[in-house]
DNA sequence: ATACAAAACTAACAATCGTTAGTTTTGTGA
DNA sequence: TCACAAAACTAACGATTGTTAGTTTTGTAT
């Protein structure tokens, strides 16, 4: 099966390339530059750029999808269950920051049927999230606040916070996983 | 001065486009169909395509700088100023939605001179806004969590609200506001 | 009506793009 | 050693890119 791991190995360096330029950025003889090979040989593991893009964020996405559809399926209190998720977040950002970057900016460049199918499944994830947080406003565990204001306002933070990553090398894992969720769930005021 | 107005015409309209597409998939030729001239017009007014995305970026950032030092140079307390930033980031949201986003998804485009100048404006205006933060944190205002996370968390929010405004057409502009601001700063737990 | 500048045009350039066809090299198992 | 598949290669295609040069049209003030 080394054609598997080939095929990933472009896989992974496209994300990385992806990730610092943009998709539009990034021509085919770049990422074959930076594969050592030409860029006539990527065809032979993989049909086109744009399929690469699409292996890219599916590969993070479904796992996304997975992920909550678990943890929503779990019977615990719900500020347990937000606190999961926002780990989850951390987590897939800390093993997998390039793929995260390419979902964020890059999806708009997906063919219309991949395209299709990742705000199908962008909409049942945030779908799930809303459910959450007005079940834990009907049991007063959260705050009356607009639904839609709390969930735009964690998932930004979350989907973005590789960009923080990268910048600070991550000394303390679980401290930086306790104050986010802190700052996420009982703001910032003292 | 017809000359200012045409050219800040096309500035507006490449921002729109951009927006929907990214920097690299709008060619010349797609700016200058949605003027309805042909390419090479548009070199009437701009010496070049990475001239316009600057024109753009600068256009906001330098506002955001300027806000952000008068807020700063006030004498109000620090939970009124920390309003303030988000009540304008809120503001600049309504009134450039498409500029904010080249700011955040395209500057990686800007010509080397560009990009160093713009980094170099962002860093400062976090400088300030973490400088806001430490103060609030030594005056008991703020809960004493890393800064860093605090930051990022408010300051991604902030900047992709573009986003959630895109979506959800501010049906009432002061309880956005509001919300917005309970949520950055008291958190949504109950 | 004339003069002049603003702003459009046509035509073309060199470079680069994603991709294909056909061929050769490399590595592996029998 | 032979066969076969994996994976690289060369060469080229048609299309598109940002940009330039030179020309014509449009609008305005005298």
């Amino acid at each position: 099966m080394t054609s598997i791991t080939r095929k990933q190995e472009i896989i992974n360096t496209a994300a990385l390339l992806f990730k610092e330029k943009g998709f539009n950025a990034v021509s085919m003889r770049d990422l074959a530059q930076e594969m050592g090979i030409k860029a006539a040989s990527i065809y032979n593991h993989l049909p086109s750029k744009q399929s690469i893009l699409g292996a890219i964020i599916f590969e993070v996405s479904v796992e996304f999808t997975n992920h909550i559809n678990s943890v929503f399926d779990e019977s615990r209190p719900i500020l347990q269950k937000l606190e999961a998720i926002i780990t989850m977040h951390i987590d897939l950002t800390l093993e997998k920051s390039e793929f995260l970057a390419c979902m964020n900016n890059d999806w708009v460049h997906l063919n219309d049927a991949d395209k299709k199918q990742y705000i199908k499944m962008r909409n049942a994830y945030e779908e799930k999230f809303r459910t959450l947080l007005r079940q834990g406003i009907r049991e007063k565990a959260l705050k009356p606040i607009d639904q839609e204001i709390m969930l735009f306002s964690i998932l930004s933070t979350l989907r973005t916070f590789y960009l923080w990553y990268a910048k600070h090398k991550m000394l303390d894992f679980e401290k930086v996983k306790r104050d986010l969720c802190t700052t996420l769930l009982t703001g910032v005021r003292s």
